[in-house]
DNA sequence: TTCGTCGAACTTCCATACTACCATTTCAGC
DNA sequence: GCTGAAATGGTAGTATGGAAGTTCGACGAA
């Protein structure tokens, strides 16, 4: 982790020095540990706790709790005074709850594209999409990830929609978790290109009502594997259906060690 | 600011001790700056500092630092690296992006709400309405706007989309501080209650559509004064209307103490 | 064996000291 | 009087120590 103006006491950290504006370190181990708890390297139900992550990353316990504390707010970590935080587990509804709100918002921003987006945002678009038929013949999915989030990330803002992507981000943030999950036999790559491009000929071509519904199909099919998913890998999970929300805080799984 | 389990040694502190899980410090100041914020008690632009507001409500720095993050998640302050923290100025752009957000995710649970939502539920938002027309006949705008609140999150619940509610929550919070603006010369309440009685009824038949359609403008007559507020009020509002998301950070207004 | 009690080890939360940095002011030099 | 560099006061960021609370296992008695 690099402190600001200091030689960097950590190993792990690659020299960029390029830029100005390295954020506060808080920002710094709060982007380590959500990359980390998104891409699933921290499984659902690990025990984090101040001091353990500050020892790690050779910081103090203050930027750690910081980060901690946006990530609680992200709904990644779950905070329990003087117990533990705790990563949280995928749950069935807190998914298809943020499917609810990301189809909500993102169809909308599909249909607002097609009111008008910048001509060169266009072109960046299908050059994204051009990459992604790159990317799936090549069976790079790590590749095609990133590139799928550039593609939305890019609509959005074409329609000048900031704040709707950061909503989005959020609500992606635990969609996210289960498609890493899901890597080995998700979707068929060409598949969702084509459903991307869908999409983006209904937005050239000004046809608001199929560009929504290009959209709605196209994150209807993300989660498909979900059920599947619950089955296979329960421990990931949390266990029943309605539990959600009570007011006493579950007792969470027994403390894990974080073992990278 | 009453410390768990200790005299409270704040004086304005009403002797709340009936229920157990008073929430945590940090908690409390975040919502005492929130609640002030929105309801325009503190005024866009303000300096906030941590040991200012420390002083002034009796804790350490610690937990207004947290409070200060938490609300800087949510857009309504904005901290500067060693200058300081502020009160965000009203933004145009930053409203209408809340409103399409709002617009997007309330819609859709409108669509939700009239696929079925608890009898129950329809009985206690239609009670919401009876009161609110109280309200409006004793021209009693807090109270209206305390019950308006009420419909928009009962109709949140009863179509089980909690989540998003949280969402609608944080853009809402934007939007209010601009309602709270035009209290004296707003919509008449009587209209207001007459678009949720349209949601609502368009609920309980089933229609899915007018029920949308009726919350997409019920929504947007909400926000038809902020043209003339940004008018009225050029202090707190951000000024031109491009100039958002600039990477170096403008000089924020001439510090100005919190007088409350 | 089973139950209750106590204690050690752990956690988050809060308080406080210190650091680095920015903005303004002050004041010497011209 | 004017300019510019150093001093000063104020800010958020970080480090660290202690307080309050939870968990869990050891230990002993029934």
């Amino acid at each position: 982790m690099q402190r600001p103006s200091t030689p960097h006491p950590l190993g792990e950290v690659p020299p960029i020095e390029v830029s100005r504006r390295v954020n506060s370190i808080a920002d710094q181990v709060f982007r380590t540990l959500r990359s980390s708890i998104v891409t699933m390297r921290l499984t659902p139900g690990t025990a984090l706790s101040e001091q353990e992550i500050a020892g790690r990353l050779n910081v103090s316990r203050q930027p750690v709790r910081e980060a901690f504390i946006k990530l609680s707010e992200s709904g990644l970590v779950r905070v329990l005074p003087q117990r533990g935080t705790f990563v949280v587990k995928i749950s069935a509804k807190a998914v298809t709850d943020a499917r609810f709100v990301r189809e909500a918002v993102e169809c909308a921003i599909a249909r607002r594209a097609s009111e008008g987006i910048p001509a060169g945002a266009l072109a960046d678009l299908r050059a994204i999409l051009s990459e992604q038929r790159v990317a799936a013949a090549a069976a790079d999915p790590e590749q095609f990830f990133v590139l799928d989030e550039a593609f939305h990330r890019g609509l959005a803002h074409a329609a000048d929609c900031t704040y709707a992507w950061k909503v989005i981000e959020e609500a992606k943030a635990q969609m996210d978790r289960v498609r890493f999950l899901s890597l080995p036999d998700a979707t068929p790559m060409d598949h969702l290109v084509a459903q991307h491009a869908e999409v983006l000929d209904a937005v050239a071509a000004g046809k608001g009502a199929a560009a929504d519904a290009a959209m709605r199909a196209h994150l209807r099919e993300i989660l498909k594997s979900l059920p599947r998913l619950a089955q296979a890998f329960p421990e990931m999970f949390e266990p029943g259906a309605a539990e959600e929300e009570t007011e006493a805080a579950p007792p969470p799984a027994r403390r894990k060690r974080t073992a990278r």
